[in-house]
DNA sequence: GGCGGATATATCGAAGTGATATATCTATCA
DNA sequence: TGATAGATATATCACTTCGATATATCCGCC
């Protein structure tokens, strides 16, 4: 059976403790989801794909007709899980902006419109970073100290990115339509 | 009729001058595909729909039985460029890292397997760096600043990155499995 | 008793990915 | 001259993913 990354992602919220589908998709929204996002229409197949092939137990806990499915991880889902961990291989990063794009594209409109765009990008990251703190506490926890410092990393790396198109945006508008 | 960041990266192309779908590509992945990639299958039905917008102009340049179909942009296509180049909406940003993903989820493997993962990681954002600056001759040009920043932004986000990996390693290495 | 929001699963059209098929042209070297 | 490798050029297709929505139940609160 061929696993991928969401796979993994899966398997690694089973590692945390039993959950639903649901609390999977949770939890993936407040911490990998910032650089391995899924979705539902994902997560209800994956499940039952890696329960299929027993990495996963499904056990029903419905309360009265409140549907509800929690799913454990097995002992040979733990191994596959810690197998992927340590491998080695070589995997490219993926990134994705629009307001990146634009900025490659804005040479031909008014320095002033750029300024302006520099500083909202500015902006957006130091929200994305401030989010990122925010979730601080749950990361700090004992035990998960890669999480922990993969959580510094997202605050550090968005901070960078802000600091950048700050200065930028300084350097635009001092040096003006001169240096277009 | 709907435009996307990728009918704006075809858009954007075809702004530096009348090309092939096969040229924009080429073009494509030694510039913009570091934060919006594309692919062929995205491409051909692209310029179909933005020759139907009149956003770009087909013409045949076939030399005898080779097939060769050259877009061109339009005063129009130019203007709708332009207008979502100066559009202020604030985009989100994508990534996607699977080594960031295993780094999540290390906790439960042994220390040194991570430092080799760390230095791994480290590595490849180095060889991402040297990979835009041996472009930067090409971005450096007059008239396109803008494509040179976002290059130098390019080089300056990967090698934080190898700082920071690197950084995380020598750590982990000193501080050993006390601080586990 | 009712209302809003959270919990829970499922689905589906639209879009994107990546690989491959087809064909021609060009450069090089024996 | 002929072979052949690699670049140019367009097209397609199976597969995956996205994101939005549908359906339904549960819980807290006024």
């Amino acid at each position: 059976m061929e696993l991928n990354p969401t796979s993994y992602v899966v398997l690694g919220m089973l590692a945390l403790g039993p959950r639903s589908g649901y609390d999977i998709k949770q939890l993936a929204d407040v911490s990998t989801r910032h650089f391995w996002a899924i979705s539902y229409g994902q997560i209800y197949p994956e499940l039952r794909r890696l329960s299929a092939a027993g990495l996963v137990k499904a056990q029903d806990a419905s309360r009265g007709t409140r549907h509800r499915t929690i799913h454990t991880l097995t002992a040979k889902g733990r191994q596959v899980l810690n197998a992927w961990v340590s491998d080695p291989e070589m995997e490219k990063v993926e990134m994705r902006d629009e307001m990146l794009l634009k900025l490659f594209f804005a040479d031909a409109v008014p320095r002033r419109d750029t300024v302006r765009h520099l500083l909202a990008m500015r902006e957006r990251h130091l929200q994305v970073a401030a989010g990122l703190r925010e979730t601080e506490p749950m990361a700090a926890q004992q035990d998960h100290r890669m999480k922990h410092e993969v959580l510094k990393f997202g605050v550090g790396l968005h901070e960078w990115c802000a600091g950048w198109y700050g200065a930028l945006a300084a350097d635009l508008e001092q040096g003006g339509e001169a240096r277009k």
